[in-house]
DNA sequence: ACAAAAGTGTTAATCTTACACCCATGT
DNA sequence: ACATGGGTGTAAGATTAACACTTTTGT
């Protein structure tokens, strides 16, 4: 049994870093072919003896030096027969979180051209990229509040205003301080630590852990992360 | 810039139907090649000029003469190179849904080979086939308590306690027959008909209908669809 | 009259929401 | 002493969970 196919199949990384109260995503300059000079997302084709997964995380460090710290498949974009005007192109996309403190881009590799854009403010994209970040916005928004993704946004020891104001940002919610804290510390997945922040102004805030080990028991356990605010 | 890749598109689909207090799950029987006699997914290839869910449908329809209630990608297999004993094939796993009206199934086509078994008791299956309807199998789990797809399993008109049953069933829990019946009516969805149920025993049960276009006006302002039991 | 399944309300417990003042530091 | 952001409790309202008897039909 011999099939003829001529369709490629191309992996796409959507990363969204979170700094100064603003998401913001990764994108990377073409170098080559009709759509030079456009921004798009980093990835490429899957090699022949290369797993998906392998394949996302190469196109991470080639083309942007960057080992993220979440990652999941999130939709295969293979409708729109025409979305590269090449040739077909079949593209398995990945949703991807880096925490803050890999935002700044180590310039190695072909990384020159990689540069983070806020969500609200992207530059016209290459492909249907456009649409993939919306789908991969609004995977975020919702994983948000039942998954706890958050952290992987944040550096490992985070103050607790600044997970609130992670929920407030994405979400585009007013969230009140006192329940937030309650309903999160609640979950017994958050540990303080012993350190402190080093602010200039008000009062010198606690530094918080997440504690993933904990949570993987509890949910193995049935237990289920929620945060919903009205 | 020629891109040399040996990797093949394939879709499966991964069918579920109720009845008898039972999850269904359609398969067909390989005809050709290594794994003839075995049972596999609905599925196959791609072609070069069809989109990703027309080739579902297509193959749906060869295999099985069946059209589905509900469809959408669940996952993309390609993190197995050798998955596929003949070559290299990344394939787009699709989950649908049809009522229960449709699982006798119509000799046309190829649809001789194509059979309904419980999920419980199903045959040893070609490829990663049991994984992939394991990853389904969950997804229908807990897509079903946040979103109205259990109608997609039901006649058009029902009674009140097959639904209650098709929760039970498939959530694996006892419900509480009164509390459900006052969640589920008020969201304002289900809707009364004047039919009644052609019954032998007990008192005869009023039929209902499910609200699609009402739902989905609520939806879009906000209603979250949420169906949850201890 | 009895067997079989449908239909229906109330109460306690839990969770969610709304809301405002004091605290610790730097300048 | 004041500006800045951190930290905390309580009460009302809404939702969920637990629970058992009556109704309608066929036999």
């Amino acid at each position: 049994m011999t099939i003829t196919q001529n369709i490629k199949i191309a992996v796409d990384a959507i990363v969204f870093g979170y700094a100064n109260n603003n998401i913001n995503v990764l994108l990377i300059k073409q170098k080559f072919g009709e759509l030079k000079n456009q921004w798009a997302l980093v990835g490429g084709f899957v090699k022949d003896d290369e797993r998906l997964n392998d394949a996302v995380n190469r196109e991470l460090n080639e083309e942007a030096g960057i080992k993220v710290n979440y990652l999941e498949q999130l939709y295969t974009y293979g409708d729109d027969i025409n979305r590269d005007p090449r040739f077909r192109v079949v593209s398995v996309a990945y949703f991807a979180l880096v925490n803050s403190t890999k935002l700044v881009l180590t310039a190695d590799s072909d990384a020159e051209d990689a540069k983070w854009f806020p969500i609200g403010n992207l530059p016209p994209l290459a492909f249907d990229h456009r649409e993939i970040i919306t789908t991969a916005h609004n995977r975020l928004k919702s994983k948000l509040t039942y998954q706890p993704i958050g952290f992987d946004l944040l550096p490992e020891e985070f103050l607790f205003s600044d997970l609130e104001n992670l929920y407030c940002t994405i979400l585009e919610k007013e969230i009140d301080r006192r329940n937030f804290r309650k309903k999160t510390l609640s979950f017994g997945i958050i540990e303080e630590t012993v350190n402190f922040s080093p602010k200039k102004n008000g009062r010198p805030a606690k530094l918080f852990k997440f504690n993933k080990q904990k949570y993987n028991e509890l949910f193995k356990g049935g237990f289920l992360f929620e945060i919903k605010f009205a």
